[in-house]
DNA sequence: CGCGGTAATC
């Protein structure tokens, strides 16, 4: 664009700024956002918005309020989205003063919450268990005639969910249709997880049928629920058969899917299903992880299925992934646990070859 | 007319 002299508008400029937060490239961002500000290209308080959010959602609530302090002191006035990040931030953090202070400061701006700034904190306040707060949240929306949204339900929903009322649940998706609120992937993908946790297995496929009748693809996600459900409360060969079917038919899905069902076969101690869908999950081309490794390797290790355990280090190491001092440290109290002890000792040396461990013990 | 920002699911 540039070298066609084509300048960037606020607008391009906002898309850039956002994939680099989404991508995580927190640095990234801010330097591009810098060097926006130094150009005096910033006039647009969405560009703010977005950065203040990228760090929000990169956990970074101090570096979100000096933006935010920034702006103040730059006389540019914040939108209640602008606020509503902010508070989500404090809600991650469960820091309910803040959260509300900074509900107050939109008022003190002349604006009013939203129904997002309200399902923010009440959001927060579900993962709390704390339904009191999230009711008398409702009632102040009801008072200021702000009509909650089908996520507010959603919220809500989750929150009966926990609270085991499955039945008032079910309910409240029937009042979001009485008022002509749709259901989305989400708010099905809540509902059904409800009803894997309470082990009502026919229920949650036939709300995945209903799904597919009100033309709702289901999600990835979605699908992780289904896979996880027949994996923890069915059978998991029913849980092999779901994906198996999912991937004949190309349906779209995450390494979830298949972390899932790897983890549901170690547990099991059925290695050989774990190392077919291990394989396929990186044949698929999905970026494994430390992480991934040492989900299956810890779990073999305390069902003492050590040369399979061993066999997954090995992989890692081959994909030129390194392991870190943790997953090291397991497989080395399971050699020692079974008293091999020439093992012990090719791992204590290969930790020290690869930094892992002092040099002097 | 379309294009950029905020809440909910694994």
């Amino acid at each position: 664009m540039c070298l066609k002299r084509i300048s960037p508008n606020s607008i391009s400029r906002g898309a850039i700024l956002l994939s680099l937060c989404e991508k995580g490239m927190i640095l990234e961002a801010r330097r591009y956002f810098d060097s926006l500000i130094m150009n005096n290209w910033v006039q647009d308080i969405v560009l703010y918005n977005i950065m203040i959010d990228g760090y929000v959602r990169h956990g970074n609530v101090e570096e979100a309020v000096e933006l935010y302090k920034l702006i103040t002191r730059r006389g540019i006035t914040p939108t209640v989205v602008t606020f509503n990040s902010l508070i989500h931030g404090f809600c991650k953090r469960r820091n309910f003063h803040e959260a509300r202070r900074f509900m107050d400061t939109i008022r003190l701006h002349g604006s009013e919450p939203t129904a997002v700034t309200y399902t923010t904190l009440m959001n927060a306040y579900c993962e709390d268990g704390n339904m009191h707060c999230m009711l008398e949240l409702l009632q102040e929306m009801d008072a200021k005639c702000i009509v909650p949204t089908h996520v507010t339900y959603t919220v809500f929903i989750k929150a009966l969910c926990k609270q085991r009322k499955l039945q008032e649940a079910v309910q409240l998706v029937h009042d979001m249709c009485d008022k002509g609120l749709n259901l989305d992937q989400v708010t099905y993908n809540t509902i059904i997880q409800c009803f894997c946790k309470a082990q009502n297995i026919t229920k949650a496929f036939k709300l995945v049928n209903e799904m597919l009748l009100n033309n709702l693809e289901p999600t990835p996600v979605t699908y992780n629920i289904l896979i996880n459900c027949l994996c923890v409360y069915g059978n998991l060969k029913d849980a092999d058969k779901l994906l198996i079917s999912l991937l004949e038919q190309n349906v779209n899905l995450t390494k979830v899917a298949y972390t899932t069902i790897i983890k549901a076969h170690c547990v099991k101690g059925d290695v050989h299903r774990a190392f077919m869908f291990f394989h396929l999950m990186v044949e698929k081309g999905f970026e494994i992880s430390v992480r991934d490794y040492s989900a299956v390797i810890n779990r073999l290790c305390k069902r003492c299925l050590i040369t399979e355990a061993q066999h997954f280090f090995c992989m890692m190491l081959s994909y030129g992934i390194s392991p870190d001092h943790e997953i090291c440290e397991v497989l080395l109290n399971a050699y020692h646990q079974c008293g091999d002890l020439i093992s012990v000792y090719k791992m204590l040396a290969w930790m020290v070859k690869s930094g892992l461990l002092p040099q002097r013990l």
